[in-house]
DNA sequence: GTCTATACGACGATAGAC
DNA sequence: GTCTATCGTCGTATAGAC
């Protein structure tokens, strides 16, 4: 892998841990065993250009990971219980989430850059056409699926900070179960 | 209104705006035209000590100010739509949401000192109980009841990230028009 | 492309005068 | 109870050798 990539992904995992602010370039580069000539060299403006690349490079993750499970359950019910699933599982091994979370990343949405807050409304907008196309393949109409989708990805957003807040899974349990109640008889 | 409650409002407003961690105490102390030695004065911990004053003060008037509305409404689903509209309001006038959030104060839940950390549960703890309460003087069982709670608070906590995110009030506006499918026939 | 060395400001925290 | 002055550390970022 080179070494730009390297940068990014430990950078994405440092920044989900501990958050945006609470992650120094130092400790960056002593987990990459790199020095700083080396991160400049690739990130010529720094920490917020880093920051975006993780964020791009997480997009494309958690599109991937949830096209492919949504692409292989036939409906919005099922996949949505086994993505979530997935969440629970990891949470319950490593004490944490690693994908699927922005707001873990940077909460302080509302004094932020343009092109950081840009990057994560780029990616929330992706998560909901994917549940929300998959509604509409269940027959629902749009305009009722772009609002169930849009509850799906508050709800499991919101639900990933309760189970580290709690340091349990159960939340995201508990909303796996609920959520079929959203997707019956509009 | 004493030094001590000063700082803890003025404080807990820039935490709201701008997160715990990017916030520094020089900043609060200009805010309220203090210096080090009376902050240290009366948090003798710093600024951990005064961040865990700040979530307990937001704990009493978020659930003084929801308690207050949930006595006013008939059922918890008028209720949930009043609040959520001052949520609203706030926004659409203010452009941020001063109250009911406190992902937006500390994102890193996972990497935060123990103290910190159960400041914020007990505050979802105690807005759940509120819908709850509510929920079963509707009807509903004691464990759906709780169930449902759960999810309202981590939908209505995701909103008000997406709301942030985008810019807009819209997402709660949605969660307000969708929420009341979830207090339907169980 | 990676390194070392360094600049410079901001941070949280402390000491001691008043 | 509030002030000023100061400490030590760490933050991001830069310059220049290799």
């Amino acid at each position: 892998m080179d070494t730009k990539s390297l940068i990014i992904d430990i950078a994405t995992a440092l920044f989900q841990k501990k958050g945006y602010l609470g992650v120094g370039l130092n400790e960056i580069l002593k987990a990459c065993n790199l020095s700083k000539g080396s991160l400049y060299h690739h990130f010529p403006n720094g920490k917020e250009e880093l920051l975006i690349a993780c964020l791009h490079s997480l997009y494309e993750v958690i599109t991937t990971d949830m096209e492919e499970i949504f692409q292989s359950y036939p409906s919005t019910q099922t996949a949505t219980q086994a993505m979530i699933e997935k969440l629970v599982d990891q949470f319950d091994r490593e004490g944490m989430i690693t994908g699927y979370t922005f707001s873990s990343i940077v909460s302080e949405m509302g004094s932020l850059s343009e092109p950081v807050r840009n990057a994560c409304a780029r990616s929330f907008t992706k998560i909901e056409e994917i549940y929300s196309s998959k509604l509409v393949a269940d027959g629902f109409s749009k305009e009722t699926a772009n609002s169930i989708a849009l509850m799906m990805t508050a709800s499991i957003e919101g639900g990933i900070m309760l189970c580290l807040t709690r340091k349990t899974s159960d939340p995201l349990k508990i909303i796996s179960q609920v959520l079929p109640n959203l997707l019956k008889e509009f």
